[in-house]
DNA sequence: AGCACGCCGACT
DNA sequence: GTCGGCGTGCTC
């Protein structure tokens, strides 16, 4: 009987890390089946490809039959996990992003693991030997061990230690020389364990911060969230900056750790994950685990490992950690849910927002969007009532919303990017020992490089853009493709040395202000300053140290960070955007005017913003300055549904790639061609059209956009795309990618 | 994605 | 003579 049930399920489907749309067959060896159920979820080591190569996979289901024939069919190698390491729920919700998105399940599944957990290494606890006094050792005399220094002194301290005994932690604290241990276990003095290791826990055992009382709308925001917490919802919780946000975040996660629940805080990016921690470190004695990019292998797999065991209960995290397996998971929180690095553009194009609201509809549990600033997509549920508005429109201590103040820039002569009017606000605001923040979105020391001679502009090699100059480096760098050479100072094409730059950027900034503020301290924040680590702790210190400073940056200045003396915003160019090819760009722009002015003023000093721009007079700048986000928002969402743009239709984008200038056009072409034949009367193709860099990397690229108002025939024509395409590109060299729910269609 | 197989150029 | 270039095709 055992044996025929055994037989009865021969074979096991797998998924492997391969970007093919394909599971594969495997014979389950029946020595391996007598002994261990293949359950769904559990990774298996397999022979794959012609060589003795061994591949990871996940096991989809084991099956009675196989389509595949049988004699090619070859056994698994080994079963790698006792129980598996996607449970159920993740599993359904890997299977449901690789329909959604339409990538293949297996690198849908694999880009769910730790890297570690990838490659095979096995799903458990680092395990680590402890050491603990035997009954005969607690009574021996250290004086017998006169002779043997290194015995004693271990000795004595795992003596002193009886009940808890010594980890390795603690042998190191005590400066003890564990290389004692075999000759003292083989006199039966002591006795070793084998024990999980777990994240060495810093004791924050320093006294919690009392909560601050809460103003009315942050109460009812609370109570409001309270109310759901039982079962699926999302919530919108749209609070201008200083609002106090975190603070309503802080009161809904206290009730949930009071029933001993989990719950994960999504945040855009890993800059942001100490603040939050510390924020939350400072509230709740419970464990509470990060989850970034920036971490080792080993210590993502600890992380994870505490998460999926249920001992933390907290979990701080970026895009990546929306798959994360929970124990008991409570509420999933999205910071700054507007954030464009939610969403993957590179592989498996996942939005990590959709997806945790898709997780949480599973788990019946709530999702708890923020944002001063939030996306139309989700403003538009918020207005057809799917998702419940919690509006924050008063900042915490009565302070007053920054004062926004357009700056025309036609017929003034600009001392090196700045107005006349923009930086004597500047001299006065630093002479009152307060700070000023100018935001300029551009890094490097300027944009272009030119010949004045012939009219030369450098340009990289390898995309069809423009090199941007960096002084300091001496280098021209291609900020697409991430290329270097150094920086030229004679013409290649007509060898003169009268090369010239041309625009901006925030180190050359920084240097002006120097000249003219010379006894300011001048701190520059983007990706080039901030690249070591702990870059931007140390630059943040010094801002807190000065009273008057300028910090000037890209747009790595409007996410969250505070800086409590800074009453001056200036946005060099609020024009940028304005007139952008892409349908998102006056959204975004508002966005990150926004939330760089509310880096302005808190508490008892008022902030004032001033935008630079040659067109105040704009509908969008005007709105934005008078009336604020939401006002903003509101008409941009009326505009989109008079063109039928997101969030009012959908849109999927095939990309193509190729060396060949030509092919990737082509293919697209005749992909084109393919579905007209049967195109749903609501579907409309775009395209195929080049990308606005037309060559990155290489690459010459090209792209079709289809759009609809419903999903369902959306989602059919990009299924057919990812089949045919799959099937008529791999004898040539085009590599393709499919995007659902683009943020970028160009 | 990997990896082997295969068919052409410059080398110990 | 062969080492190795990367084009081509396949993976249960």
């Amino acid at each position: 009987m055992v044996d025929t049930l055994l037989t009865a399920h021969p074979y096991v489907k797998v998924a492997l890390n391969v970007p093919l749309r394909a599971t594969f067959d495997y014979k389950v060896p029946k020595a391996l089946a007598y002994r261990h159920e293949l359950r769904p979820g559990m990774r298996v080591k397999v022979p794959f490809g012609n060589g003795d190569r061994q591949a990871i996979g996940l096991v989809i289901e084991t099956v009675a039959q196989s389509d595949y024939p049988d004699a090619q069919i070859k056994p698994l190698t080994a079963l790698l996990d006792d129980s598996p390491i996607i449970d159920r729920e993740l599993f359904e919700l890997c299977v449901w992003a690789s329909r959604y998105y339409h990538h293949p399940l297996g690198e849908v599944f694999f880009h769910a693991l730790p890297t570690s957990l990838r490659k095979g290494e096995s799903a458990d606890f680092r395990s680590e030997t402890w050491w603990f006094v035997t009954e005969e050792g607690a009574a021996t005399d250290l004086e017998t061990l006169n002779r043997a220094k290194l015995q004693k002194a271990f000795l004595k301290a795992a003596q002193e230690h009886a009940t808890h005994g010594l980890s390795p932690h603690l042998i190191s604290v005590l400066d003890v020389n564990s290389s004692a241990t075999k000759a003292l276990e083989k006199k039966g003095l002591i006795r070793s364990e084998q024990r999980a290791f777990k994240r060495a826990r810093e004791t924050h055992a320093h006294q919690k911060q009392v909560p601050p009382t809460l103003n009315n709308e942050q109460a009812a925001a609370t109570k409001a969230l309270l109310a759901m917490k039982d079962e699926f919802g999302v919530a919108l919780l749209d609070g201008i900056t200083g609002s106090g946000k975190t603070e309503v975040f802080l009161r809904v996660i206290e009730a949930l750790l009071a029933e001993d629940k989990q719950i994960l805080v999504m945040v855009p990016e890993i800059g942001l994950t100490p603040q939050t921690l510390r924020r939350f470190e400072g509230r709740f004695n419970t464990d509470i685990v990060l989850m970034h990019s920036n971490m080792t292998d080993r210590e993502r797999l600890d992380a994870w490992l505490m998460v999926e065991k249920g001992d933390a209960k907290i979990i701080i995290g970026t895009r990546s950690s929306v798959f994360i397996p929970t124990l008991d998971l409570g509420l999933i929180i999205i910071d700054e849910e507007h954030d464009a690095s939610y969403k993957q553009h590179e592989g498996f194009r996942y939005h990590a927002r959709d997806l945790a609201i898709k997780r949480a509809q599973g788990l019946n549990i709530p999702v708890l969007l923020a944002s001063a600033t939030p996306s139309y997509e989700s403003l538009t549920n918020a207005l057809q009532k799917r998702y419940h508005w919690l509006k924050l429109r008063q900042r915490a201590g009565n302070a007053e919303l920054p004062e926004m103040e357009r700056i025309d820039l036609r017929g003034q002569t600009l001392k090196q990017g700045f107005s006349e009017h923009t930086l004597e606000r500047m001299k006065q605001t630093l002479e009152k020992k307060e700070q000023v923040l100018v935001f300029l979105n551009r890094r490097g020391y300027a944009p272009t490089l030119m010949c004045h001679q012939c009219g030369w502009i450098a340009s990289c090699d390898h995309c069809d853009a423009n090199l941007t100059v960096h002084k300091r480096a001496n280098k021209l760098h291609c900020h697409h493709c991430d290329s270097h050479k150094a920086l030229l100072h004679t013409c290649p094409d007509c060898q003169s040395d009268e090369l010239f730059t041309v625009g901006e950027g925030t180190e050359q900034v920084e240097g002006i202000l120097n000249q003219l503020f010379k006894n300011t301290p001048i701190l520059r924040i983007d990706r080039d300053s901030t690249q070591r680590k702990s870059a931007l702790t140390q630059i943040t210190q010094k801002i807190h140290e000065h009273d008057q400073a300028i910090l000037v940056g890209t747009q790595m200045l409007a996410k969250g960070h505070h800086f409590p003396n800074v009453t001056l915003v200036v946005i060099m160019d609020a024009d940028v955007g304005l007139f952008s090819s892409d349908f998102r760009g006056m959204e975004r722009t508002a966005q990150l005017i926004t939330q760089v002015a509310g880096r302005a003023g808190r508490a008892s000093k008022r902030g004032h913003v001033l935008l630079q721009t040659y067109h105040p007079e704009h509908p969008a700048i005007e709105c934005l300055c008078t009336q604020g986000y939401e006002a903003f928002a509101m008409d941009g969402l009326r505009e989109r549904q008079q063109l039928a743009l997101p969030p009012f239709q959908y849109q999927a984008i095939v990309r193509a790639e190729s060396a060949q200038e030509q092919q990737a056009m082509g293919v697209l072409m005749q992909l084109r061609n393919q579905l007209s034949v049967t195109l749903p009367d609501d579907m409309q193709i775009i395209g195929p059209y080049t990308a606005i860099i037309v060559r990155k990397a290489g690459q010459h690229r090209a792209l079709l956009c289809l759009k609809g108002t419903q999903r369902g025939p959306l989602h059919q024509c990009v299924a057919f795309a990812a089949q045919w395409l799959e099937q008529n590109t791999k004898n040539q060299r085009i590599r393709f990618a499919i995007d659902v729910d683009p943020l970028e269609t160009f």
